[in-house]
DNA sequence: ATGGTTGTCGTACAA
């Protein structure tokens, strides 16, 4: 039995923050750390710098200027093969990968799903119906696989699900992020394949909680008017495993920071 | 009060 520190963090442009990521490592110490946003080709994904900080084993998927994901670790992996292009559009939304642990492999999925635009409607908004439409695939696909084994999913899923998952359920009911079609959608893919919400197993479900803060306020601290958009999944068999979380709430404070905080989930495998 | 900030790219667009 040994500790598994599995982190995610939308980390809004790898190259800007690199520094950043030895400060998260000295606080978190993760064997694994899933990005997102890391808006990075692979071809300037900086291997270099990441590696000093230890992580020897990086799968990087990236394009120029947006989305991008990428997989950063201390413990050997292969990619999964096999796993669908989302919508089919290429866009560097999710990475796959095989945890090789010494209690035997581990399947990972980093995810990071379309914000979806201003406008919660289907027909006005494109980004919104691809935001859709990427869960929808990922639940049907989620649902094939069942039942799921030694899984963990992470990432900046952009769905606030709860009503303590933001600062205000009633003025966030029309906003994107926390809708009641997104909010069914979100809760669909988890039924889709019987996961369990790591970051609310630790925190009561009537307890605010948040990942995110937006750049916007003057003063996102003393305005605290957060979201919970990025998540941590594991399968059922996994739940006994939960030894602790950490939500990184100082490093939004840093300075250059990610608008998202980094989260970690420590198990006992 | 329908604002506000950030990153990438290149002076627009996505978040």
């Amino acid at each position: 039995m040994s500790a598994l520190r599995i982190a995610t963090w939308n980390i809004n442009s790898v190259r800007l923050r690199l520094p950043l990521l030895a400060d998260l490592d000295a606080a978190l110490r993760p064997d694994v750390l899933c990005l997102q946003e890391t808006k990075c080709p692979d071809e300037l994904f900086p291997h270099e710098g990441i590696r000093a900080l230890g992580f020897e084993h990086v799968m990087a998927r990236g394009m120029k200027g947006y989305n991008g994901v990428a997989v950063l670790s201390r413990i050997p992996f292969t990619a999964r093969a096999n796993d669908p292009d989302w919508c089919m559009k290429g866009d560097c939304r999710h990475v796959g990968v095989t945890l090789a642990l010494p209690s035997g492999p581990l399947d990972l999925h980093n995810f990071y799903v379309p914000a979806g635009g201003d406008i919660p409607d289907r027909e006005a908004n494109p980004k919104f119906a691809h935001k859709l439409d990427l869960i929808a695939e990922a639940t049907a696909w989620f649902a094939q696989q069942a039942p799921l084994r030694r899984s963990v999913l992470v990432g900046d899923l952009n769905i606030a699900p709860l009503e303590h998952d933001v600062w205000s359920h009633k003025q966030l009911l029309d906003v994107v992020s926390h809708t009641p079609i997104e909010v069914e959608a979100l809760q669909g893919w988890m039924r889709a394949g019987d996961w369990h919400d790591a970051l609310r197993h630790f925190v009561p479900a009537e307890q605010k909680l948040y990942t995110w803060w937006s750049y916007r306020a003057k003063d996102w601290e003393a305005a605290d008017r957060g979201r919970r958009l990025d998540h941590v999944w594991v399968s059922q068999d996994l739940r006994g495993a939960l030894a602790r979380h950490e939500i990184l709430k100082p490093a939004r404070g840093w300075e250059k920071a990610s608008d998202h905080v980094p989260v970690m989930v420590e198990m006992t495998l």
